[in-house]
DNA sequence: ATCGCACACGTTATACCATTACACAATCAT
DNA sequence: ATGATTGTGTAATGGTATAACGTGTGCGAT
């Protein structure tokens, strides 16, 4: 199981029921959103909302914005899991946008190994004007 | 006032404490922590922690770390701002060490400028293993 | 069969992080 | 003086995340 890639094909039901969730969402969601969302599917808790969310971005389906305790829907979902992305994320719109680049992964890794780092996971966050907030 | 290139001199009262708080420290301090550091000093309620972290953020004296809900002192407050700065993070030993690179901003900013992002504040947070931890 | 284990799930309570709202004082420009 | 701006103090609230406990189910080993 560990060296499968999971698809919503393989998730339990609350797994399924979250990541419908942020499927049909248009951009980020909290999991208390979320979690308001499907109390009409039985759900009472956070913790049920926190559970899935923890598998899910486990197995790449879905990202965690720190800079906004929120939760995505990978973009990418339907090819195989992606290793490195970048997200935009408009401060006028709220517009959030997944950017893949695996150059950047190289160059964060790189950087990372001249103090002897080795990463694992990168978190890349920025924030600014999106084109059509800085076109209005 | 608002071009002018703030150092601890500027500082108000609270302001001052707070940076000396995170100064001193080893590493991140969360808000929280910082208030119970400075009860002794008359604080008493999480706004005057998170006022102050404001204003030294802005000044740009210190760095918030969004995955870890903290705060840290600039490595380079002595000399003038930097733009863009990036944080590892051992998940192993806690250990947060601030990387200056300005040939990563120009890259992050061009990487966005590509869909029409314009990037006024960049967060990159690398987890992984620090050196030392790799060897022992 | 049944034991043990791993895993998902449900519930309650709690801990941790951050802001809103209101009031007061100090400072500065006009 | 007057008004605008900024820093401050306090209380209350809101938002995010986890701890602790118990239940049930599937499945391989015995
Ligand atoms: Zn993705
Ligand atoms: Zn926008
Ligand atoms: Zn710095
Ligand atoms: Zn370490």
């Amino acid at each position: 199981m560990s060296d499968h890639v999971h698809t919503t094909a393989d998730l339990t039901k609350n797994q399924s029921l979250v990541m419908g969730a942020l499927a049909k969402a248009s951009g980020p969601l909290s999991a208390y959103t979320i979690l308001d969302e499907l109390r009409d599917h039985g759900f009472r808790a956070p913790l049920q909302v926190y559970r899935a969310l923890d598998k899910l971005v486990e197995y790449g389906l879905v990202h965690r914005l720190e800079s906004l305790n929120a939760f995505v829907a990978c973009s990418h979902a339907e090819c195989e899991g992606h290793g490195q992305t970048a997200f935009t994320i408009c401060q006028s719109c709220g517009d959030v946008t997944e950017l893949a680049d695996d150059d950047l992964a190289v160059r964060l890794k790189s950087l990372a190994a001249r103090s002897g780092f080795t990463v694992r996971h990168s978190t890349v966050e920025l924030r600014g004007t999106c084109r059509d907030c800085a076109a209005g």
